[in-house]
Formats: structure tokens, sequence, C-alpha cells
RNA sequence: GCCGGUGUAGCUCAGAGGUAGAGCAGCUGUUUCGUAAACAGCAGGUCGAGGGUUCGAUUCCCCCCGCCGGCUCCA
């Protein structure tokens, strides 16, 4: 098995490119995404540059790479920022990467970028691939970089920070950049691109810094598959959940309720209700107990686990009461810690599995919320396992299991482990404990291996108590978020001194592994929106069924059908309103309602339903009595559509 | 929070320094229809909020708020 986890050098002067960021694009190129390169993975060219020979005068040759994408991508950003030289003269260029689908570029400029800036820079860089230029690199020594860019304070700070005696030089025409390359040879073969949009980035991702514009662009090697890739993406941008969620009467929000807290309408609560019920269910299968506990707490709860010293700045700001200061919470971790604390807990106990469906509130900055994947009232599928420190594998392996179960009825194919440790410098967000980081860190780390599944490292990703397993999705247009996730907890069993009695009639040390499936139920919806363009299967669909009256002399006939699958539980409406049959059957693939029934006069006659599927069409008559077989059987075995992909 | 964009009817969008328009949706009427939109009429907006410039602002300027794209953060 494959432990990703390379040293990669970012190109044009190693910035703000981490590596775990380099080696998430690279996995999901090779795993999930659209392309892989003619190598297979995507080696980075930096990998392999840094195998050369890097003395002075040498050669930065590139033509042993493998990378022709990489290469081109990377090629373009150069060509890019030529383009803005030319007509920023007094611009200063900063860092830019090919990434995942095309390249950026970042610049401090004297002016916010138009998008007419973007159509000229566009047709100037379109310029220098028609004149094909050669594109040579080579090393140089520092003193030389310096001086080639002494106008340029962030490639001198680049410059600075590289530790061997040479540095990485590379230019064509006129342009010159820091870079340890992966390029093509000529601007003429970068390939076809698009500059897709701009916008703000600090250097080095860092927000005590300055801002940069940001341009993107994307590049393909033809022009068929960058209209494709245009394409794919437009379409993509059709199925973005706040959209459906408003077509679809799913959610709605109001500023006058305020930022991050949507309200779910009939239509998408009936989804939740149900995702929840199911999950519970499997929850309840698998041992887990649940409880109920408040959303309000006296802010010294919070202080006692530690999350007001580290989580603070997260947490809605506490209400003064008559006594105390009271906040929202924004984890649940310590009331279930007091629920395991109500009795002494013998070994025999453990596995105790105490699990909520609650909701957390926490302040999020106010530019990242927005829909529902990203809100302030949050609904956490959580659950605390509390076990003993050898039980911690077995419990991790079933959460899992949990896990991939969840998964494979909902249809979710894409995802990626990713696991998130601390920053061991970071002492300011994460809980100072060497040995108790070592420890978790080790046992996530073996728990993975013995199910031998892949995983990318991230460091500075982990809770503030400890590590934690993530399993990441990506929305439909490519943003990756955390959905479900797995923690190894040290910390609160200390910071609370709980304790069971063991084997040996002596106290012990309990140990907590945090768990939410779902991740939180608001984000879940607006991924399971996404992968079904709204379409949800049967069982999870608002209205599984819309019975259409061909004319008023039907409607008796119609509301027989309704009640025979009101009879099944099913959730059915009767079209009964003016439209002719055409209209209302738009109207139910437009609101993506699975099964349409359309009855008139051959049907009232013979008990007979004109059967339609949203993305089958026309099944034709169907007994009545095998139309509601048919549709409860789907909901009942939580089928999913035969192909979303194509509706 | 930061950079940029943006805000006109329930929705999608036009418009212009002289107090606004379309399509869909809604309502009413006519039509009773066979697998993705029948026809007609009616109604619907302090043009995101506040301030300023102006004889006059929805339009220009400032500030605030929301939304969108990123960055940072994050479930």
């Amino acid at each position: 098995m494959r432990r990703a986890r390379a040293r990669t050098r970012a190109p044009c002067g190693r910035a703000d490119l981490s590596p775990y960021r380099a080696v998430r694009h690279a996995v999901w190129s090779a795993a999930h995404v659209t392309w892989a390169p003619p190598g297979g993975e995507m080696t980075t060219a930096s990998q392999e540059a840094g195998q050369e020979e890097r003395r002075e005068g040498a050669p930065l040759d590139t033509l042993s790479l493998d990378e022709r994408l990489y290469r081109m991508r990377h090629s373009a950003a150069h060509v890019l920022a030529e383009a803005v030289l030319e007509m920023f003269p007094e611009a200063k260029y900063a860092f830019g990467p090919p990434i995942e689908n095309g390249f950026y570029y970042d610049f401090d400029l004297p002016r916010p970028l138009t998008p007419e800036d973007l159509t000229r820079i566009e047709r100037r860089m379109r310029g220098t691939v028609h004149r094909d230029v050669p594109i040579e690199g080579r090393w140089i020594p520092k003193d030389e970089a310096r001086a080639i860019f002494a106008d340029q304070p962030y490639k001198l700070e680049m410059i600075e920070e590289i530790e061997d005696d040479v540095v990485g030089f590379f230019s064509h025409a006129e342009f010159d950049d820091l870079c340890e390359g992966g390029h093509a040879e000529r601007t003429g073969e970068i390939g076809a691109f698009a500059l897709t949009h701009s916008a703000g980035a600090y250097w080095r991702g860092d927000e005590r810094r300055p801002m940069l514009q940001r341009i993107y662009g994307a590049l393909f090697p033809t022009q068929e598959e960058l209209d494709a890739w245009l394409k794919a993406r437009e379409e993509a941008e059709r199925r973005d959940h706040r959209r459906l969620g408003r077509e679809l009467e799913l959610f709605t929000s109001s500023d006058l309720v305020g930022q991050g807290l949507p309200t779910l309408l009939p239509k998408g609560a009936t989804v939740r209700r149900l995702l929840e019920d199911w999950v519970v269910t499997l929850e309840r299968r698998a041992g887990y107990q649940h409880v109920y506990s408040p959303v309000l707490g006296k802010v010294d709860l919070y202080k006692r686990s530690g999350h007001w010293e580290h989580y603070q700045e997260d947490m809605f700001p506490p209400m003064q009461l008559e006594h105390d200061e009271m906040v929202l919470r924004p984890m649940n971790c310590p009331h279930h810690i007091l629920a395991y604390e109500t009795q002494l807990h013998s070994y025999r106990d453990l596995p105790l599995r105490i699990a909520e469906f609650g909701t957390m509130y926490r302040f999020e900055r106010s530019g990242v919320v927005g829909g529902l994947s990203r809100v302030r009232a949050m609904s956490l599928n959580d659950a605390h396992i509390f076990c003993t420190p050898d039980q911690i594998k077995s419990e991790f392996a079933g959460v899992m299991r949990l896990v991939e179960e969840v998964y494979a009825v909902l249809g979710i194919t894409q995802y990626s482990y990713r696991l998130s440790l601390r920053d061991p410098a970071d002492t300011e967000k994460y809980v100072d404990n060497d040995a108790m980081w070592e420890l978790g860190q080790r046992v996530l780390r073996e728990a993975m291996d013995e199910l031998e599944l892949d995983y990318v490292t991230a460091e500075g990703e982990a809770a503030f108590y400890g590590p934690k397993l993530d399993i990441q999705i990506r929305d439909m247009l490519g943003r990756e978020e955390t959905m479900s996730t797995i923690q190894v907890d040290f910390h609160l069993p200390e910071q609370f001194e709980l304790r069971y009695i063991g084997e040996d009639g002596a106290e012990h040390r309990p140990v907590i592994v945090h768990r939410g499936v779902l991740g939180t139920a608001e984000r879940m919806m607006a991924y399971l929106i996404e992968l079904y363009a709204g379409a949800f299967p049967v069982w999870l669909a608002p209205v599984q069924a819309t019975v259409i009256p061909i004319a008023d002399r039907h409607l008796d006939y119609a509301n027989e059908v309704r009640d025979a699958l009101l009879a099944r539980d099913l959730r059915v409406e009767v079209d009964s309103g003016g439209d002719r049959m055409g209209a209302k059957i738009r109207k139910a693939q437009l609101q993506k309602v699975p099964y349409m029934l359309v009855v008139g006069d051959r049907e009232a006659e013979a008990n007979t339903v004109s059967l339609r599927h949203r993305a089958l069409g026309d099944l034709g008559a169907t007994p009545l009595a095998e139309a509601v077989v048919r549709i409860a059987g789907e909901r009942d075995a939580k089928s999913l559509d035969p192909d979303p992909e194509t509706e």
C-alpha cells in the first residue's frame, strides 16, 4: 500500500503549495478524477528535478519528465505572468503553479482586475503561444538571481528561503521566473486554455500577509478537451445545491434570520428526517445508545473540556445570565461525557457508545458560510465511544464499516481518506502533550494500515484534542469537504478524570473515539442534492409519485390510485390542476418526482395506471397493484436510480 | 475576517439622471386535453438598507447588509 507522503518541492519557488496539497491533488487525479497523466499518477516535475544535478550552469532539463499536462499548465502560468507584466509594468509577481485542471498565478497589481482585463491578458497569452518561443531553464547562483529579481520582493523572499547555493531559473522571450521547472519546451506546446476568473489570495496563504490577485486558467491538451471541461463545469453549476434547493423547495434562507442559518422546508425536512431515522437505526444495530442534550450550557463546562481555551473564536459569544455565562454548544462531547459519568463503569460496560443527532452552533467567519454545506447551525450525526485503549482499533474498524455501508447505500463512490495530524509547532491551537499526540497518531496509522486503506496525511488539520481520520468528498465544482470523521481522544478523558474499573479491580482511564458518519445533516444533504442532481432515489424523494389525471372526470380514479399508494405509506400527490397532461408531466419532471402515474379513461376502466419514470420515460400501462409494488419495492430496497448521471 | 464581483416582481433577467419592463410562477375565466409548457385577462416592485450630490436618484458617490467567486478557516 502507498503511504502517500512524498517530499515535493513546489514550482516557481516552493511557496504556498504545501506538500500535502500537492499530493492530495495527485491522489485525486489518479484515483477519482478526470485525467490521469501518461505516467499514471502525477509525479510533480520538481520531484524529478530534485534528483538532478544541482550546480551552477547545469542544464535544468525536464525532457525526461513524462508529465506533459503538468508541464503545459506550468508553462501557461509563466506565459500568463509574462502577459500581466507587459500590461502592468509595475506589477509584482508571486507564485504560479499548475493545478488540477489548469493553472494560476498570483500578482500584486496597482488596481483590481476586470473581466475585460482577463480577455486582454488572454489575447496576449495567445500571441506568445503563437510565436512559439523556446522555454529554457538552468540553475543560477543566488546572487545572480537576486540581481535579476531586484525589484521583485516576492521572488526575493523566495530566493532567501532556498537552502542551496543555486536556484532554478526559467525564461522564455523577455520573461524570467524563479522556478524549478517541469515545463514545455516551447510556448507553442501549451495546448488549449482559457482564463476562467480572478480572485483574492493571501501571499503564502497567510492572512496576515498581503492580499494578492490570483488569476485562474483552465488548460487541456486539445480544444475539444477544454470545451468538454468548460461544458461539464456549466452542468455542474446547474446542479449546485443552492439552486436546486430553491427550485425543488428543499430549503430557504433569509437575512432576517441570519447568515448560515437556513430553514429546511417541508420537502427538505422530509429528506433529512429519512436520513436521520435511517442512520439512527443503523447505529442502534451497531450498539449505539442515543441521547438528547441541551444546546445551551454554562461556559464553565467548555472551560473544563478545553473548548473554551482552544475553540473560543469559533463559538458564539457568551450571554450573561443572572449568575452564569452561557454559550451555545459548538460540540456535544462534554454532554456525552456527563452521560458516561452518571455511573461508575466496569470494563465489562465498554465500549459504551453514546450517540446524538443534535444541532451545534459555530460562529463561522462571514466569508465562508453559504448554502447548506457551510452553516452556523449544524446538525451533527455525532457519537462518542468510550473504550479501553486496546479496543480503539476494533471500534475504529466498526465505524469504518458503518461509514462504508452508509456510503454504499447512498451511492457515494468518490471520496478519499485524510489522516489529520497536529502541527507540533502550533501549541496555540493544539493541546500541548507530545506523548498523547504520538500515541493517538500512531494508533490511527496502524488502524488504517490494518484495514489496508490508502490515505494522505495533513499536518495541522487535527482537532484541538486529538488526531483524526477524515473522509473527504468533493462537491460538484471540485471543492473538497470533510464528510465523515473519526477522532481519537486521550485529552477529554483526562480533563474530566473519566475512569472505569478494570479486570484488576483498579481504576483506569478510558479513551474517547469521536465520530460522525453523515458529518452533518446539512452538509450531507447539500452533497446528496448535487450527487443526485436533485433526483433523490425513491426512498429519499420528498414526493415519490404524482398521479396525473388526464381530465377532470378522472379525478375520482386518481384519488383511488393515490389512496392505494398511501396505503403502502408512499408519499404521493394528485395533480388536480387545470393543466394539460403534458404540462403536468413537465411539472413533475422538473420537480424530479421519480414516478408519474397517468390515469385516463383506459386506466380507470382497466384499473391500471400509465406508469412513467422520470429517467426511463413512459413505461406503459401497468396494473395499479403492480405499480404500487414496484415503487414500494424500490423504496424498501433503497435502490438508486438507473443512471442519475444522464438526467 | 480579507480581496473582487453583485443586489430591479416569488423565480430568471432587461432597462435608464426625469419616480420601471419581459418570460415563468400566482389569481380569474375559457378549454377537458394521452407522455416535458392550451388560450385570454388580472394582479404583482418604497429597484437590498441608510446617508450624500442634484431642481429631481432606483441610476452617480459614500457607508452598511446580503449573496456569489476565491483566500484564510472548517463538519
